[in-house]
DNA sequence: CTGAAAGCGCTTACAG
DNA sequence: CTGAAAGCGCTTACAG
């Protein structure tokens, strides 16, 4: 069935027909019915393949992810979801399947130029308005995508201000610190990723301005520096645990990290919050379940995707934005692993 | 830049440039090699919407969620993605948004009928080639589509034996339940979904056939009928170790379930799995990391989107194949919550 | 308020 | 081996 049957039927032109199907000029009203009527009956849908070719649109987001099966990108991609149906958009998704290849290399963005740039082209070649390109983990991927389109990098950022960036604001791990001193906690250890990632990096300073703004002196072998892993945080929760003043709470900077931290106390025989309290960062699903419940932060994930998303469609639309970084707040989500002195 | 400005600058025909791009007739090497050169050069990407709109296929295939956020439709999407990435087929993703409303009320697939039907014709809008239909639970959704179109149903089933299915197999429950009695347990509590369910009413049975098959006589009031939550795994492991004769080992049939079992014969004060045996059914992530790690069963959910997509590549070809329903088997993913006698 | 006609960027049957 | 031309299903400037 086309627009052109369904005029035929209605004995309308092809014109009168796409202009009731789109609202988009005065129509009366009684060709306006039998035209909707024959549509309805005939279940038309219109070709969007055809209506895309000719106005040289598509309303298509296309989304590369780094890696779906990761727990952030499914919360980022269902904020975009969500804006797609409210506002009549469409979401390709091409995912580049880094985690298979990339564990623990994060930072090699241009090993995956390839992989990348063939996305690219197959996204190009299907005329999406523009792209958003997620991270699966919040790191620089500086020159990973050169395109005219649209483009937005969430859950990442690049060295390029022009670049349009949506991410979630650091600040919260000075938070996190606070909020475990107000709990009665002086010695708090800190188990990172890597000192050159720059989420680590600004973590550790909210971490050390907390501690230094409470009048704690820094104890710098409290810091633990890693690689994000679950099996870092248990050896460097062993650490941690040995020393002869060791500390009554450990900032994981991931919740992978805080979990391992929690299994090396628990097989040296401590017991969780009782001996030590561990707080997390990134509100995986699972620390609803673990016991006991990880107290750690939520980045509002959802609303990166969704914010994503509505920059792509007001730059296409040509509504232009000065603002490039959009940075959200996260918050603390409270659960048992913290005790009070 | 288009196709007729490509051939413009080289000096020949759409029609030949068109060949050369398509590989679709002889064209000498010449020529071949001027035009591709001149593709290089402009980094010029055939507009696949014109095309679409020409060969009547666009290689894409929708694929609509019932819940994209969770972990096994994200499996399955990467398996649906791995087959497209090296068949040249695209993804267009629509979620359905289920678990917002749906929560514990899975059966009421009805209810979401408005909801379906708008993302049906979307996706027919779109000119998908095909249709994968992923359900958040493994259940009966019968009717949830109607369309022409290629169409599989996947992680749940319909009650048309013309739907192409494609799911994995109970039958593990069986082997769960036996690889239990060859550790030495004889008393083994089961806590089920709802009785209505195909996936526990089957799982039920291969639970019964391989005690029935060791010998054991079934304790009926060893089996705990729920509604798949973290609670009510919680709220069954508690009735079943208050019992007199209380069972050694649980089978919950999902992991979430099972970590309910665990967190409440551990706030009894036993220890897991000296006190308690405790087996799932998901391999979900969080069974990895908890303490200790929760013995399960995986589906191999990959595969399952991998033969959801090639079914509808074949189909969408005219490739007919006659069967309707693929079944996969699961495997044991041994961890550390049992106890062997 | 309505319609005839051009054109979006491709592919392909046909002719040479 | 190569090309002229029709057509996929829409939208929209233009004319009436």
């Amino acid at each position: 069935m086309t627009l052109k049957e369904i005029a035929k039927i209605a004995g309308v032109s092809t014109t009168t027909v796409s202009y009731v199907l789109n609202d988009s000029k005065k129509v009366s009203d009684e060709v306006k019915d039998k035209v909707m009527h024959i549509v309805q009956e005939a279940n038309y849908q219109p070709n969007r393949i055809a209506r895309s070719l000719r106005v040289n649109r598509t309303r298509t987001i296309g989304v590369m992810a780094e890696d779906i099966t990761f727990p952030s990108t499914m919360r980022i991609i269902e904020g975009i979801d969500r804006f797609a149906e409210q506002n009549n958009y469409n979401i390709i998704l091409n995912s580049l399947g880094f985690s298979d290849k990339l564990r623990h290399h994060y930072e090699d963005i241009h090993l995956y130029k390839n992989k990348i740039d063939n996305a690219l082209g197959i996204l190009i070649s299907l005329q999406v308005d523009g792209i958003i390109y997620i991270g699966m983990h919040d790191r620089d991927v500086s020159g990973a995508i050169h395109t005219d389109k649209p483009l937005v990098y969430t859950y990442c950022y690049t060295n390029d201000p022009k670049d349009y960036t949506v991410t979630y604001d650091n600040q919260i791990a000075y938070d996190m610190t606070r909020y475990l001193i107000e709990k009665g906690h002086k010695k708090i250890g800190i188990i990172s990723g890597p000192i050159n990632s720059t989420p680590s990096h600004k973590r550790l300073i909210g971490y050390q301005s907390a501690l230094n703004d409470a009048g704690i002196t820094l104890n710098l072998e409290y810091i633990q520096v890693g690689n994000w892993s679950y099996e870092f945080g248990y050896s460097a929760s062993q650490k941690l645990l040995l020393m002869e003043e060791r500390p009554t709470a450990i900032f994981a900077l991931n919740d992978y990290m805080a979990m391992g931290a929690i299994n090396a106390a628990m097989d040296m025989g401590l017991n969780i919050p009782e001996d030590l309290s561990v707080v997390g960062f990134d509100n995986i699903d699972m620390g609803k379940y673990t016991r006991p419940g990880l107290t750690t932060i939520d980045m509002p994930l959802e609303e990166m995707g969704r914010v994503s998303a509505e920059i792509i469609a007001n730059l296409s639309a040509d509504i232009v934005d000065e603002k490039r970084d959009y940075i959200f707040p996260c918050t603390i989500v409270e659960r048992k692993t913290v005790r009070v002195f």
